[in-house]
RNA sequence: GCACCCGUAGCUCAGUGGAUUAGAGCACUGGUCUUCGGAACCAGGUGUCGCAAGUUCGAAUCUUGCCGGGUGUACCA
């Protein structure tokens, strides 16, 4: 339809103006656009003037069952049901929704890339959903996508982890609680690590520097030690991810591009990019980024840090992938840290576009009703507690129906990731129980409950194959209308990374659909009007599929 | 101090590249209702869109300044 007016402007005023349509209130017209006040000051001309004359050759195109002209120059238009209808089945596909905007194009995308020290917290719930939309947007709009779990795995939680397990803990404790023993004795251990340095001390610490020492030097015993620890976290962090259905075709944590940061800090002195200082530390001056402090990437003590490691990582990615872009799905306080990473990347000559896709923090409510950000030291609630929660709570719903396990999982992950693309990723989410296991109004069962609805009216219907050229569709126009609205959700949410825009969407057209039902009948209806509304409901329960599988959420069979 | 983010209904949040009368959910009240699956639908209402100026035919949206909150700010990751 805007090519339609496009041409018309092209021909009225020899001008190329890119128009776009937007769906005013029902009671204005189906569509509308501003268009004639956007020409009306380049052509010197009344916008009013201008809106009449295109809407005057609008009319002459019978496309439009209405076309009128409100306020200051907008065009309101009105289209028959039927006209929509066709112009949908025009773009119809398997893959509706999808574009080729990154045809050609290489995406790395980095997530959730937890810390192994600690178990799995809902501190990592929004890098996982995040993540994952990211790299489903990315791959509905045409982009080639390589996934990495970057892991935390390098450094000094190790060194806290041996020391601590020695001083704290016990072979039988660690056999019984498996990561939650060694999460707890690395918080132990930190604590201990800080009451010691406030009192002067360094013998714990000094502990730690030595096992981080031995462990890098090839020793035996700290390999062993370092062996068992991450296998029993990388088990872990595995499970949990797979009850997320979430995962990544690489997993190269720090500890494989560790030894590969020396090589890039001497990239980084050889061109100049970086100095060293008196006391042997490299630092990376950006005073010309508008940074007023420089950024590290060697210790004074030779040692290496985030920024060596996740140099050579940009690095490493370039030569081995040629990535046009690498996103980072990252909490919002890296935000500094990253723009100097970037800057530094740049300052080098690294040509990928790095894009830190950051989200906001997970708040706790306090007893006096103040928000704060969750802490390991006020107490996360771990994921496996929310996800066995929110799988009790689903079951409970269903109780008496016949409901497999595998849809109260899907039922429950519905639940816990909806609730995280319900606002803007920057947004810091306010966590608590009842909201994240919403099953009514803007939530992920009640898109969940829609679709099966759909896909149980399907079954339950035999689609004939007779011609509905004699059916008007206008029960149908705001559905219609609706999924006419979907490819572009799709390149916006991807082109922004804003998954939210499709969970905004999907709980439109859920709504749009609850609303048809309550006056539309299908399955008593004559055979013309059947067969044509289970053939749009075919489109609509594709679009619910495919949508929700951008934000990792499946369709259950029954719920 | 500086940098980034945020401030929209009682609460949680949408609001595309400015546009006709500012929207959802939750909560509250009433209604629909022998459900093609009611986890639904309809109705009811409260907003100085933090404050103030500026730009414009038009600002929640753009610009500037203030106020309030959050996060970060080289030898942690």
């Amino acid at each position: 339809m805007n090519k339609i007016i496009e041409q018309i402007i092209s021909r009225l005023f020899s001008v190329e103006q890119s128009v776009q349509l937007t769906r005013p209130d029902a009671q204005f017209g189906d569509y509308a656009t501003n268009v004639a006040l956007q020409l009306a000051k380049p052509l010197g001309k009344n916008p009013r003037e201008v809106a009449e004359q295109i809407a005057e050759e609008l009319r002459q195109t019978g496309e439009f069952s209405e076309v009128t002209i409100a306020g200051p120059g907008f065009i309101n238009l009105r289209v028959a049901a039927r006209s929509l209808l066709v112009n949908l089945h025009e773009q119809w596909s398997a893959t509706y929704g999808e574009n080729t905007d990154g045809a050609g194009k290489t995406a790395v995308v980095e997530y959730p890339s937890p810390n192994m020290a600690k178990p799995y917290s809902v501190g990592h719930l929004r890098p996982g959903n995040q993540g994952w939309a990211a790299k489903r947007l990315m791959e509905a709009t045409g982009w080639k996508v390589i996934t990495d779990n970057h892991l935390g795995d390098y450094g000094a939680p190790f060194g806290i982890w041996v020391v601590g397990f020695l001083k704290f803990s016990s072979e039988a404790a660690l056999e019984k609680d498996g990561v939650y023993e060694l999460g707890r004795v690395y918080i132990e251990t930190k604590r201990a690590l800080k009451d010691e340095k406030e009192q002067g001390g360094s013998d714990l610490a000094d502990q730690v520097q030595d096992w981080l020492i031995r462990l890098e030097g090839g020793d035996e015993e700290a390999q062993a030690y370092s062996k068992r620890f991450n296998e029993i976290s990388l088990a872990h962090i595995h499970g949990v991810m797979k009850r997320l259905k979430i995962d990544t075709q690489y997993e190269l944590g720090e500890a494989f591009f560790a030894p590969k940061g020396k090589e890039a800090v001497r990239k980084l002195l050889t061109s100049g990019v970086a100095t060293q200082n008196d006391d042997g530390s490299i630092i990376v001056p950006l005073d010309e980024y508008g940074f007023d402090v420089p950024l590290l990437v060697q210790k004074s003590n030779g040692a290496a840090l985030y920024a060596t490691t996740d140099l050579a990582t940009i690095l490493y990615r370039e030569e081995n992938w040629h990535p046009d872009r690498v996103i980072y799905v990252v909490a919002a306080e890296q935000q500094f840290y990253f723009s100097q990473l970037f800057a530094m990347a740049k300052k080098l000559g690294v040509q990928t576009e790095l894009i830190h896709m950051w989200f906001g923090l997970i708040d706790q409510l306090n007893e006096d009703g103040t928000r704060e950000k969750m802490s390991s030291r006020k107490g996360v609630v771990l994921m496996e507690e929310l996800l066995d929660t929110a799988e009790a709570k689903a079951r409970e719903i269903v109780a008496g129906r016949d409901v497999s396990d595998d849809d109260i999982k899907k039922i429950a992950l519905g639940a816990i990731k909806f609730s995280d693309f319900a606002a803007d990723r920057r947004t810091n989410i306010l966590f608590d129980w009842e909201s994240i296991f919403a099953l009514t109004g803007f939530s992920g069962p009640y898109i969940q409950y829609a679709a099966v609805r759909v896909n149980k009216i399907i079954a339950d219907n035999i689609l004939e194959t007779i011609d509905t050229i004699g059916y008007d569709y206008e029960a149908e126009k705001q559905i219609i209308a609706k999924l006419l609205e979907y490819p572009n959700v799709v390149r916006l949410a991807a082109r922004d990374l804003e998954p939210h825009k499709v969970s905004n969407y999907l709980y439109e057209l859920a709504r749009e659909l609850n609303r048809y039902y309550e006056t539309t009948r299908v399955s008593d209806a004559e055979s013309i009007e059947k067969a044509a509304r289970l053939e749009l409901l075919g489109k609509v329960s594709q679009v619910f599929t495919h949508g929700l599988s951008l934000l990792g959420i499946e369709v259950p069979t029954q719920m």
